[in-house]
DNA sequence: TGCGCTACGTA
DNA sequence: CGTACGTAGCGCAG
């Protein structure tokens, strides 16, 4: 790609986005953007009118950005284009203004290479075809290195967060004849003084990025990396047609664009959620902590006591006193009392209930030992903000399948808790969940035409069950034997009568669970890559490498001959992978409408829960947010099942708190 | 301190 | 009736 005549503007000017406003840019188009927080923000569009990619660096303060983005995504509404999502979108975040459409360059790479792998030099090279550069600080966890995306973080910046590196700035940068005279040069490279950002090699450069700039050099960074940002979007959207060649569908976006859209903004709204939180009655939090496990110990001494409170009435049916917390221990108590058990898991030791007293006991004792050590009071001071917001870290796209992630129990909430998940005054929640999303999904990737008639129905199983003639509870079985590959001989001959009337769908799944055994790695429905192959770096280092390249396959080690056992479970989780895996595309792509249009309603996503949406609505919109949800899932269907004869189903409820919702 | 194991919560 | 993920406590190795 050529490189652009480039200009630099500043707040001097009476509008320092007037050239953004000549170009004239129609609504999505891609518009990069690199934020340097407390300095301002550097922009670059592909040519419009203008013969090349603009770039404007802009000197803004904190305030100033948020209203130079408003006013840019009011006026223009472009797709923002962006190499990561986190250092991007502060400022817009802190100042609420909600961005339409975007393309996240690292998100889009992890979907089409696949990996964990999201740093600027990574996506680069894989965007240009150059071969993978080597991570930079690689023996730290990954979590950590995450970090290592906010160029601008504000720690590498000493003139920090406040008006004075606007003042300190405003000269060198709006003085601008030096950079003046550099960009119009016209030739690659020729908006940095300080080196350029492409090596000798083409790689991009790790130290050039990482070393600490001055605040005038910064911008010209930015500006840089903007432009080069729009290179990587180029190239991403041409290898993700390249994907679709396969299905075109002439005048039509391919899904795999599509999928990148959703999938990018679906890392915007885990910021959100990041920001914003799940809202959380505290005083009903610790009144049921209360009831479960007493009231909050102050000292350690106070912690003790609790605990052995706790502990008494389990170890009083015991002749001799066990430590709880350690399976074993428990084994070797359980059979001191005439119960002999090969482990202690709570399904093992349910039907003993009425063997032994301690049974019952050391059940009861577990579920609020859960409740304690991981829900606790500890929880609540760490997670639940002040605000009355259950926070933790999202993640768009995460593990072999690309499912959402949420830390700080987002996810795993017991069912106990949810009555503390409370609307906030004149505000009411808005739940929907898809219906049996998973073998619906299945019909759509892999058009089978006669699951696909069974999915008419608002419980699809019954036509199966018809179908195959066994059972619904039968069919159910069969179904998720097929999807997620069976061990037992449970579901038999249900299954055997499943390959028969499903062939295609079967035939689909056998594909991939052969993939998975023979380490060919496969594309979901979206175009998300899932990477089976063995992987030479995970029997190499002490796990340094590991995280930083794919997420392996269960047990593919790559030099060992897999065991029977490993090769099943490949199978299995290629099987798994494809259909969970679309199901999350769809989900995402379903909430990434919702995200938008509920601006409308003064709404907001709160959770996402796999096939659940959680939304937070003034009380006044319940009716039109539950509205929206079914019609916004039908605009979704209507491109990602189109032509297959799926039908999508959800189920919405209008909840004051979260545990009201049918179940 | 880091890691594997056991256990359990959600979908 | 399997897959996915996050969290915690324990025991063990270093």
């Amino acid at each position: 790609m050529p490189s652009a005549p480039a200009r630099v503007l500043s707040e001097s000017e009476a509008d320092p986005c007037a050239a953004l406003w000549a170009a004239e840019l129609p609504a999505r188009h891609p518009l990069a953007i690199v934020a340097v927080p407390g300095v301002g923000f550097a922009l670059a569009w592909p040519a419009g009118l203008a013969p090349g990619p603009v770039v404007l660096g802009l000197v803004a303060g904190p305030g100033e950005v948020g209203r130079h983005l408003a006013e840019i995504e009011r006026r223009l509404g472009p797709r923002w284009v962006w190499w990561s999502s986190r250092p991007a979108t502060q400022l817009a975040l802190a100042a609420r203004v909600r961005l339409a459409a975007c393309w996240d360059l690292s998100a889009v790479h992890r979907l089409l290479h696949g990996g964990r792998r999201g740093d600027e030099p990574a996506v680069w090279a894989a965007a240009v075809g150059l071969p993978p550069p080597p991570p930079r600080g690689s023996t730290r966890p990954l979590r950590a290195v995450a970090g290592q995306l906010d160029l601008w973080d504000g720690t590498t910046m000493a003139s920090g967060d406040d008006t004075g590196a606007d003042a300190v700035l405003r000269a060198p940068v709006s003085a601008g004849a030096d950079h003046a005279d550099t960009a119009d040069a016209g030739v690659g490279g020729e908006i940095g003084i300080d080196g350029d950002a492409l090596r000798g090699d083409g790689q991009l450069d790790a130290d050039w990025l990482a070393r600490a700039p001055s605040a005038a050099q910064s911008l010209r960074r930015a500006a840089r990396l903007a432009q080069l940002a729009l290179t990587v979007h180029e190239h991403q959207t041409a290898a993700l047609r390249r994907l679709a060649d396969g299905r075109p569908q002439p005048g039509r976006t391919p899904l795999s664009v599509l999928t990148a859209w959703s999938e990018s903004a679906a890392e915007l709204l885990a910021r959100e959620l990041e920001r914003d939180g799940l809202p959380l009655a505290r005083p009903v939090a610790e009144a049921l902590l209360d009831e479960l496990i007493g009231p909050r110990p102050h000292t350690p001494a106070d912690e003790h006591t609790a605990r052995r409170r706790r502990d008494a009435p389990v170890l009083a049916h015991l002749p001799a006193p066990v430590d709880l917390r350690n399976p074993a221990a428990v084994r070797a108590g359980l059979r001191t009392v005439g119960i002999d058990v090969p482990d202690t898991r709570s399904g093992r030791l349910e039907p003993l209930r009425g063997a032994h007293p301690v049974v019952g006991a050391l059940l009861a004792w577990r579920r609020a030992e859960r409740i304690v050590t991981t829900y606790g009071h500890r929880w609540l001071d760490e997670h639940v903000g002040v605000d009355g917001r259950l926070r933790g870290a999202w993640h768009g796209s995460d593990g072999g399948a690309g499912r959402m992630t949420a830390q700080a129990g987002l996810h795993n909430l017991p069912a106990d808790l949810r009555i503390a998940i409370v609307a906030e005054p004149g505000r009411v929640f808005v739940r929907a969940d898809l219906g049996q999303i998973e073998p619906r999904v299945l019909a759509v990737v892999s058009g089978d035409t006669a699951l696909a008639r069974a999915t008419h129905a608002d419980d699809m199983y019954a036509p199966v069950a018809a179908h195959l003639g066994r059972p619904r509870a039968d069919a159910k079985i069969a179904m998720l034997a097929a999807m997620y590959g069976q061990t037992t001989g449970s579901a038999g001959e249900a299954l055997r009568r499943m390959r028969r009337a499903y062939p295609t769908a079967l035939a689909f799944l056998d594909a991939a669970d052969r993939a998975g055994r023979e380490g060919r790695d496969l594309r979901t429905f979206g175009g998300r890559r899932i990477p089976l192959a063995p992987t030479a770096a995970a029997g190499a280092g002490p796990g340094a490498a590991r995280g930083l390249t794919d997420p392996p396959p269960p047990d593919a080690q790559g030099d060992a001959e897999p065991t029977p056992q490993a090769l099943i479970a490949r199978g299995r989780f290629a099987r798994n992978a494809v259909v969970q895996g679309a199901a999350a595309e769809l989900f995402k792509a379903w909430a990434a409408t919702v995200r938008i249009e509920l601006a409308a309603l003064d709404g907001d996503i709160v959770l996402c829960l796999h096939d659940e949406l959680l939304v937070h609505v003034p009380r006044r919109h319940a009716e039109q947010a539950a509205g929206l949800l079914h019609r916004t899932l039908a605009a979704t269907a209507a491109y990602w099942t189109a032509g297959s004869g799926v039908r999508l189903v959800a189920d919405v409820s209008i909840l004051h708190r979260w545990s009201d919702a049918p179940h």
